[in-house]
DNA sequence: TTCATAGTTCGATGCTAATCGAAGCATTAA
DNA sequence: TTAATGCTTCGATTAGCATCGAACTATGAA
């Protein structure tokens, strides 16, 4: 016996792949219901069950009873991190379950992953913010250049509130649809947020979907391609 | 069959107790030979050349060959932000490997790691040594500085011997209990060694707890604080 | 050469955990 | 009340895998 945190404990947590399973549907930000994570996952609901108990005992998810359902939740952004840099880890070392993305056409193109921006208009995002240098990306992951921090600041994103988080600014999540970056953090969630708040794009209630208006799509696109 | 990256493959892998110990002790960023990545995991070298052909098939860790030793190190920086993550929710969840009973506090004060001094006592021979200039740290390692060698001369440590050994002479190793350095390799052993000889410490039977007399801590206490 | 050390492979064992059928609660609807 | 739905508990089965002893390979030392 080692002293230390017990990082074995939670990583076995998350390395059942019905777990793992249920973990990413729930990375949507949406609660979703014992049932529709059994679904997620391919297994019955009684398995589903055992292994909802354990994630609830390892503090990985909060449910939250309604009803006759109960509702889970994942029980904070360290949990979404460690889901992303493990998605990053699985796609460098190639180990990607081949199949193709989401069918519906609407979730292909623009749908929340958690709480930032992913599908088609989510990597041209990333991108596009590359291509004009507001953004780099190298072996340590992705970061603001200055150009992008003044860039930020004029699209009004309060930089130094996202700093006050612990909350790591930028980072690539991979998308598994399009199989490419996208750009998560909360940079990336404050960009969607403010998308929102301009008016560009709304999300679609009881669905991942994020519509974008024609005029909204107009000015992603404007200010994606310099 | 699901799609996008397969984060449970790559979760499983960190989630077994004996692989979780390896990396962790990885971590301090230092190439370590299967043998010692065997001491540090509690199992026997077949075993941890059973784990560490796994952890190097998932691209973990990545091996170099040199003499008859292997020597393994971490993929890449995102395994290490993986395992500061996880470390961060083992710790928010309270999933702390903590020895509880009455032999803790003496192993937080001074232990034996592997073969050299850790707990509260090894952090603060490391810093005293290195507050006095004997040892310097720098990104490839620890090393000896010119006043370190005389010193370890007049202390009694035969360096040549050490030296003709292919063990490094200093490495550092992070403490967990304590979580800073300690002081790791062949010199770092040698001292230790010379703590029982001078009959300053003495190693618990049967626990890897090194109790030092009054007398052989005041001394302890006098090489550390110039 | 012979011996020692580092590491691996093989095989057997034993334990753990995932799985699901069946039955049991709990909540809502009628 | 009865019926239906959502979810959990119980029990049995199964499969995977961690573990280690023994034997083997490879490198270096005497």
């Amino acid at each position: 016996m080692k002293e230390g945190p017990d990082i074995a404990r939670v990583a076995a947590l998350l390395g059942d792949p019905a777990r793992a399973n249920m973990l990413t549907a729930l990375m949507s930000g949406r609660a979703l219901t014992a049932a529709e994570l059994a679904q997620e996952a391919g297994v019955t609901p009684q398995t589903a069950s055992s292994h909802l108990a354990k994630l609830e005992a390892g503090q990985i998810v909060v449910p939250r009873k309604q009803g006759r359902h109960r509702y889970f939740t994942l029980s904070g952004p360290d949990i979404v991190e460690a889901l992303e840099v493990l998605m990053g880890i699985a796609n460098r070392v190639g180990h990607n379950r081949v199949r193709t993305g989401p069918k519906d056409p609407e979730l292909r193109k623009a749908r929340v992953c958690y709480d930032h921006l992913a599908g088609d208009m989510g990597v041209a995002l990333f991108d596009g913010l590359a291509k004009r240098k507001l953004i780099e990306s190298n072996i340590n992951g992705v970061a603001l250049t200055p150009a992008g921090i003044e860039f930020a600041n004029t699209f009004g994103i309060d930089l130094d509130g996202l700093r006050a988080k612990r909350r790591p600014l930028c980072r690539e999540c991979l998308d598994w649809s399009a199989r490419q970056s996208h750009l998560a953090g909360s940079f990336g969630a404050a960009l969607l947020e403010r998308f929102y708040d301009l008016g560009w794009a709304r999300r679609i209630p009881e669905s991942r979907v994020v519509r974008f208006s024609d005029a909204g799509e107009k000015s992603f696109r404007d200010l994606i391609n310099p």
